[in-house]
DNA sequence: AACCACATTGACTGATTAGTCAGTCCATGA
DNA sequence: TCATGGACTGACTAATCAGTCAATGTGGTT
């Protein structure tokens, strides 16, 4: 990765999550980036691709992040409690990226292309939760429902740590005490 | 309200539901409307006055539908219960208006006064949730985050009801399925 | 008919934007 | 010292948009 590559997702970044997509021009990013305006297209063809390019780099270092210490373990839940940890210390590490990650997910900026080359990227944490489907951890609910109901409980998790400004043993239990509303929650169903 | 108001707000339902709030222009809005552009501008004083009518209608709209046949009653789970099934319906029965409203509210397109004038006209279900930590049904959660994580469970559980097409005994069981898993969730958590 | 008040219109404007391109700069090597 | 190629630049362009306004249409009153 070119140096002014990584200065211009950097700035990128910045911009996209304190204006959103829509307020940040690509004259700005390039300036932000110290670079002229013509440079970022020699790097990325168009505005879209640059997106493109910052939603892949967030999602990478985001897995990065919660595979690092990562070790399978049979109790898929310690697996799934491993990601649930991680990701939210990642996000709290992190919140400028978190944000963002999750404005371009809610939108509609990142191409199918991308998100496909993401499922690659990502399919330890897509084994994951067909290992829970498969050991019967989600009850009769169906895997795409349990995860659906994982990401918005980590969203709403997430988003009350950081309003809140918890750190320290408060962050912690925060954490658990959120990871235990879903878990208690998803295994209260019964399966067939 | 005049015929015309109404006309163009639906036209913006139409369009920003469709194409999203920065791909729909108030030209086309008008055209939508089959009024002129200027005639736009006569009944909403920029683009985004029209978007705060437009939130403000939905929300409205979203608050007749749960008020309908409700009557409290003294037990405070029923009256959430109520609202969570009744909202459930109201999305799954106006899809483009629930998703219309889900996207102006993750995105800020709507003004903090209009935001304000809705706590007013939604009062009695800040009402209801508060009941609920009073009681205790919370557990040692905290109010806001409690419904932090009830808006987001109802959403996912929407968004998914919509993806499978739910509807008559299927739709109802998923509805109180994602209502148990919820509610197992939160109550699992002991009081202090 | 004549008049008026006001609703309606759409061509127009000024501002803004993604993307271009002719030219500059500079490191390398002969 | 000069030539070469490619990285870099930012003024520029064509397109687009929110919002304006002078002209036109309409319905009511005398």
């Amino acid at each position: 990765m070119t140096d002014k590559k990584q200065l211009l997702i950097e700035a990128t970044i910045d911009l996209f999550s304190r204006d959103g997509f829509w307020n940040t021009t690509t004259a700005n990013i390039a300036k932000h980036a110290k670079v002229g305006t013509g440079t970022l297209f020699n790097y990325f063809s168009s505005k879209e691709a640059l997106t493109d390019a910052v939603y892949f780099e967030l999602k990478r270092e985001m897995k990065s992040y919660i595979q690092k210490d990562y070790t399978e373990t049979k109790d898929t839940m310690l697996n799934i409690e491993h990601v649930w940890y991680h990701y939210a210390h990642w996000a709290m590490e992190f919140p400028v990226r978190y944000d963002l990650l999750d404005q371009l997910w809610v939108s509609n900026q990142v191409s199918q292309e991308v998100e496909n080359r993401l499922l690659e990227e990502l399919k330890f944490m897509h084994k994951l939760l067909a290992d829970a489907a498969t050991k019967g951890l989600f009850g009769s609910l169906p895997q795409e429902y349990a995860t659906a109901i994982m990401c918005s409980s980590m969203q709403a998790m997430i988003k009350y740590a950081q309003a809140n400004n918890f750190s320290g043993d408060a962050l912690e239990q925060h954490i658990a005490i959120g990871f235990s509303v879903l878990w208690n929650g998803i295994s209260s169903i019964e399966g067939n």
